[in-house]
DNA sequence: CGACAATAAATCGTGTGCGATATAAAAGCT
DNA sequence: AGCTTTTATATCGCACACGATTTATTGTCG
């Protein structure tokens, strides 16, 4: 049927475009604490447990080491972490917080709630999207496999 | 709360890791059609009316000039679609789709149906989940203008 | 032990995305 | 008409994002 070829139908879409508006929503936040969004969660990733591998973080953020090893060395320029070598495995890269990447949290620990206003939603709704979401993005990545 | 720096709590993270899912399933659908996703919502626009402006299809894919410019030039590279500046307005670049652009919609039509089905999902469920995420967006973008 | 496969990051090329700016045309104003 | 402002695209710089490939290291198997 050609009624399927519709924008406005596309499940798709909106994700994609929802994507693009949450950024529109954090960058004015993320900016103050000079990050990107990528970024933001590569850091969240970290301040829930330091010390975690390139691999590691890959797999939780569903990102390639093409994409995160560009990334991870803006954060170390920027000063909020180090990357080290492995000593038992030369493969692997850990990633530390440094000094100032710890005390960045606390500037951080205000974004979520001004995220959450910015939705419209009250936290029963966001919690019940989420995992509708989130069961869609695990049958997607299922199919893909 | 040091509770809310939860990585998996978050509704954005769960679109921004859903919207790469998704592109991982029509990657392969749209690679035999040579678009890419973005291209691809182009051409859905264009399908859907042809000889729109620029502009025109910015607002719909929530796009700016930056990115549709270059992304216009590629499908006109690829002979989907022409460009051509407006006689009544030169500032306006109107978009036509070729012959060949028009061919490719049949080609395009089997693609909803397989991403339907990536996404495990009946009918229903899709809508509903559709509308809760347009209507997310509509209220993240309000909050950001 | 040594060739070979597997693994972890990094590199490269292409294509988004967007903010800031530039360019050109149209509209408005005196 | 001449000047200013607005509007529509285009350009530029930066940062993702990923597939394909490369490099270096580790694991494996005869």
């Amino acid at each position: 049927m050609s009624d399927q070829l519709k924008l406005d139908t596309f499940i798709c879409f909106a994700v994609y475009t929802a994507s693009h508006a949450f950024n529109r929503v954090y960058k004015p936040l993320l900016d103050k604490l000079g990050l990107t969004y990528p970024q933001y969660l590569a850091m969240v990733c970290l301040w829930e447990e330091d010390s975690q591998t390139v691999g590691g973080l890959g797999e939780k953020l569903f990102l390639e080491s093409s994409t995160l090893t560009p990334l991870l060395k803006r954060l170390e320029t920027a000063g909020y972490i180090r990357r080290e070598r492995s000593r038992q495995d030369e493969r692997v890269v850990v990633l530390h917080l440094t000094e100032e990447g710890k005390r960045l949290k606390e500037k951080a620990e205000t974004v979520p709630g001004c995220i959450i206003d910015a939705s419209g939603r009250d936290a029963d709704q966001l919690v019940r999207l989420q995992a509708e979401i989130v069961a869609l993005r695990e049958a997607l990545n299922k199919s893909a496999s």
